[in-house]
DNA sequence: GCCGTTTTCGGCCCGACTGTTTTCAGTCG
């Protein structure tokens, strides 16, 4: 069983034993348990498991071991099977509906024999959920919007989506008399690929007028919370956003306690305990002697802080970008003063892989060159699909031979300040050799090689076959590593870790694909793989003029793996990647 | 179930909000 199994497994058994009314820290250990497999890489995971290790990693015990072993080995857990089948199936589905945990599913499941959804939704009907205790109409009003709305509620969304319902909130929310000060939080400041829900801080001088305004914009759909400091509304689409208001001397530690994530917080705890101190959203407090952390930030003792900056400095840290806050060795780099200048949208000079109206783009060549040249890039590469590509129009030999043409006569015209590069999206066809014959690729500028078919053979399979397309020595970069299409499907089965070598090893960069449906080489895998030297090309995919601004959220995911400019080559400017291209071409 | 410079037991982040209560449990993040 693979490591991403083995995790889904462990963190299903934390789910099944919350519904047995387990132990809750027996619980968080199981599903801390995934979190701490998932981010190790494949061979590292493989390799602690050979070698008997695997409980050397933090938050792996001795019984974590032992059940990650058997499932590695064998595939099957029998503690697991036995559990699952203790736990009927309609109960996990309900703990998605929103206000039901597993107290009062096992209420429900033990007063009124309900097991699912259905039976569920029928109770609430007749009136028989209300009547019980701890129950009233409001939860089972609750619950019945909630069975309704189900899919819209729990469904995650896009950070693209999500942050062009963000952005114009809290334009809004600094627009305001009472607000000084407005920011996103939670997982959309952190740049994650998907989101939950929309987070807002607000330093404000009155709350009522702040609520009014959040709780009746255009699109809240509904009030979901309004209290003294939060308030929640559900907006059309099922999106759930969040305002919390603060009083201004708290907003740098509500800030960075709303932003997480959960597991960098959790660190910053502890390490605000090992000084003797507690942190919370209120402050940062003595954490000896009497009353609750809220009573002492106001008290004597406690640490102020203007913004973030400070929350980190009085914990001796340097500042920790957003995007790294997901506990995975940013807190170790900041106290060693090691946080890396990141890369940011502002140092992207051009972009490969791009799509022309020649195979499925929307927009001409020309129409390309000059949204380039609107964002200030120096270069753009075009490189439209191969041949075999046929559900994307791709182009056969002599079309591109065409567009070769047709894009040295646009660079002569001198019609456009960027520099159009021509290239392809050269398919890498099952067997792993490549779309197009050697003497028609030496005629580009560069190659991206890509998977669009056969999606569906062994991972050892695919895995070879995308090392031998990287080894073909016209191949530029790899585009999209697994090809997943986030929220809609899983990328193909391949081992990143040879991959990531084999690109090394031949000089090949590997793509950060910045389509908001992909951002795929995950930013997961980038740390440790720049580390070994393989360099990144962070490319829009755009198949129209607007989505070359895609390259923001390839930012997002470029930075959560810590890359610096340096390891970006699109950050070169026009004579740099000129002699870096050449340079690819000189390995021919 | 995990963890340990108070180390093999006794903690484990903690506060807001709702809905149900009449002092609090459950859920959520």
């Amino acid at each position: 069983m693979t490591k991403n199994e083995i995790a889904d497994v462990l963190a299903e058994i934390g789910t099944l034993m919350e519904l047995k009314g387990e132990n809750p820290f027996k619980v968080r250990a199981y599903s801390g348990g995934a979190r701490a497999i998932e981010a190790l890489e494949n061979g590292e995971f493989e390799k602690l498991v050979r070698e008997g290790k695997i409980d050397t990693l933090k938050g792996i015990g001795e019984a974590l071991a032992a059940k990650i072993t058997e499932l590695h080995a064998t595939g099957r857990l029998e503690f697991f099977d036995k559990l699952k089948a203790s736990v009927e199936p309609g109960l996990v589905e309900m703990l998605r509906i929103p206000g039901l945990g597993p107290k009062k599913i096992v209420a429900l499941r033990g007063q009124l024999g309900i097991a699912s959804i259905p039976d569920l939704e029928s109770a609430c009907r007749d009136g028989r959920v209300a009547a019980l205790a701890g129950f009233g109409d409001k939860t089972q009003e609750k619950i019945l919007a909630g069975i309704r709305n189900g899919e819209a509620y729990s469904r995650r969304h896009l950070w693209w989506d999500a942050y062009e319902v963000a952005a114009p909130i809290v334009e809004g929310l600094r627009a305001l008399g009472a607000v000084r000060r407005a920011e996103m939080a939670g997982s959309l400041r952190r740049g994650l690929e998907t989101i939950g829900d929309l987070d807002f801080i607000v330093a404000a001088d009155e709350v009522a007028p702040v609520f009014d305004w959040f709780t009746s914009r255009p699109g809240v759909k509904e009030v979901t919370a309004r209290g003294d400091t939060k308030a929640s509304v559900r907006m059309e689409g099922g999106i759930q956003a969040d305002l919390r208001i603060v009083p201004a001397a708290q907003f740098a530690f509500a800030l960075h306690h709303f932003t997480g994530s959960k597991d960098h917080n959790v660190l910053m705890r502890q390490r605000a305990l090992d000084r003797g101190l507690s942190l919370s959203e209120w402050g940062l407090v003595p954490a000896v002697g009497e009353g609750t952390a809220k009573e002492k930030a106001g008290a004597k003792g406690h640490v102020s802080a203007e913004d973030e900056k400070g929350v980190f400095a009085a914990l001796g840290l340097s500042f920790i970008p957003p995007e790294l806050r997901e506990g995975l060795g940013e807190i170790e780099a900041a106290e060693k003063g090691e946080i890396p200048r990141l890369v940011e949208l502002g140092d992207l000079r051009g972009a490969f892989h791009n799509h022309t109206s020649a195979s499925d783009g929307r927009n001409t060549l020309a129409e390309m060159a000059g949204a380039a040249q609107a964002l200030g890039w120096e270069y753009l590469g075009i490189a439209d699909h191969s041949k075999s590509s046929r559900q994307a129009n791709g182009l056969v030999e002599e079309r591109v031979l065409k567009q070769v043409g047709e894009i040295g006569a646009l660079n002569a015209s001198g019609g456009f300040k960027t520099r159009v590069f021509s290239g392809t999206e050269c398919d890498i066809l099952p067997d792993g050799s490549l779309d197009f014959e050697d003497a028609l690729l030496a005629r580009l500028d560069y190659v991206v090689a890509s998977i669009h078919s056969s999606f569906g053979q062994d991972e050892s399979v695919m895995t070879a076959r995308i090392i031998r397309a990287i080894e073909n020595p016209r191949v530029t970069m790899l585009g999209h590593l697994t090809g997943r299409l986030l929220l809609e499907r899983e990328g193909y089965r391949v081992d990143a870790g040879k991959v990531i070598d084999a690109a090394v090893a031949n000089g090949v960069a590997i793509e950060l694909n910045a389509s908001p449906y992909r951002l795929d080489m995950d930013w997961r895998l980038w740390r440790r793989a720049a580390a070994r030297g393989l360099e990144c090309s962070i490319n829009p995919d755009a198949h129209d003029t607007a989505s070359l601004a895609y390259v923001r959220a390839g930012i997002n995911s470029a930075r959560k793996g810590w890359l610096t400019r340096e390891n970006v080559v699109n950050t070169l400017p026009l004579k740099g990647i000129e002699g870096w291209l050449s340079g690819k071409r000189g390995r021919r």
